[in-house]
DNA sequence: GAGCACAGTATTGTATACAGGCCTGCATGT
DNA sequence: ACATGCAGGCCTGTATACAATACTGTGCTC
């Protein structure tokens, strides 16, 4: 009971969610969901509610929780909201980060950030999720920052899905926008991002499609552990 | 039970949280609340999980629930997050807004959001936010105007507390803004909106101070339910 | 064969009970 | 006077019970 067990099971529910190891708008069994979980409905349900103020779970009173529908319109509208959040993050950070965090930033990139080979494509989504992450709190805004990781939790499934086809372009571009920050190029490090996420955009409503049928086999997780081939340019 | 206790209570929680009608820091007795509410725990305590994950309510495991603290930095960050938010749906809504739209949100702004003589703060600051999510869904981007509908609801209180002294320009710029989006143009609109926005910013360091006088005195109420004197300019 | 009604089952919604931890205040000792 | 320890009450955390509602599957009717 280290730390309570809504805490645990919201963590552990909000992982399912975002993995969509749930199928989407399949309900939500309480009783068999408790169980696997090995806490009572009370806790459960507490828990279920909190993902529901973050839209990853939806709720229908009297019916009780469901998986959140997976459209390609709040998909590509949360791309949208994205771009928007990490350009200015990106330009306020150009400005007001310090040399030492920029730094701190270049080094950790050169140290797990760019390489894949041998990873899975969650260490790998997870890495590029971590560096733009932290370009928006080197904006100072941390407020942002918590903002444009609830809308990553959201798209994250579909960031995993065309994470294996476009692993080698990430590289190249983390590395530009990296280098355009050391420079304090604003303009050309919000050029190389902004194409960047929109490359991605233009994909998004196959992608989606594609989604479903993942999501609608046996299970997403085999495709999320999958390593990648040892053949790094 | 129209639709649900949780639902119930979940608004009725929502409204006190948003207006600090809890102190900050102050511990939720959840017995006398749930009396007050006429539900029970189970579904009181499952409303207030949902507003901790909007950060309207603060949760520590095995202390309970308490009211949001009220910083200053956070405020301005959220300034900041709205500023960004806006500007770029303000941009998209002048680009591909259609024509009926732009018409629709003119005299809607025409017939209830210009004059406020007579009106309460509480209704005036409502037709206020009212314009600026209306701009926000005008951008054609739902998720943007849900996620600017949240940073709202956090900073609602400082708005309400410049609100008084600030009801004549705010009328202004209304007119200015919807006057340029009219135009399409774009950036004569960003400019007004962008100071608009940061001239409160400027101010927002001190109307938190002051603030927390007036959430510490017997109750805010009293200060958004006073009208305006009818001196319209 | 298709559609509808109904009964039985499963599941949700909420209250309540109880165990355990937290806090307050008093008493005791330094 | 101040700190410390302890006892009692209060409050939270969780499980469980029960009522009410939704779902499912069978059999009947047309």
């Amino acid at each position: 009971m280290s730390e309570g067990r809504v805490e645990e099971a919201y963590i552990r529910l909000k992982e399912r969610a975002v993995n969509f190891q749930f199928r989407p708008g399949e309900r939500i069994n309480e009783i068999g969901l408790s169980r696997e979980l090995a806490v009572s409905r009370t806790p459960l349900r507490e828990a279920l509610n909190r993902l529901v103020t973050e839209h990853l779970i939806d709720f229908k009173p009297g019916l009780g929780f469901f998986c959140r529908e997976l459209d390609a319109r709040s998909v590509y509208e949360l791309y949208e909201l994205r771009e928007i959040i990490e350009l200015a993050a990106l330009r306020k950070a150009c400005e007001s980060a310090s040399d030492a965090q920029l730094k701190a930033l270049n080094e950790d990139l050169l140290a797990n950030g760019l390489s894949y080979v041998g990873k899975t494509v969650r260490e790998v989504t997870e890495r590029d999720e971590a560096f733009h992450i932290a370009i928006a709190e080197l904006s100072g805004n941390h407020e942002l920052a918590l903002h444009l990781a609830q809308i990553n939790q959201r798209i994250r499934f579909i960031r995993w899905l065309d994470m294996s086809s476009r692993v080698k372009e990430t590289k190249g571009e983390h590395r530009a926008i990296m280098d355009a920050m050391l420079d304090r190029d604003a303009d050309r490090a919000a050029d190389i991002l902004g194409k960047h996420i929109r490359r991605r955009m233009d994909q998004i409503v196959a992608s989606v499609k594609e989604s479903f049928s993942n999501i609608y086999m046996a299970g997403p997780e085999e495709l999320f552990d999958r390593q990648f081939e040892p053949q790094e340019d």
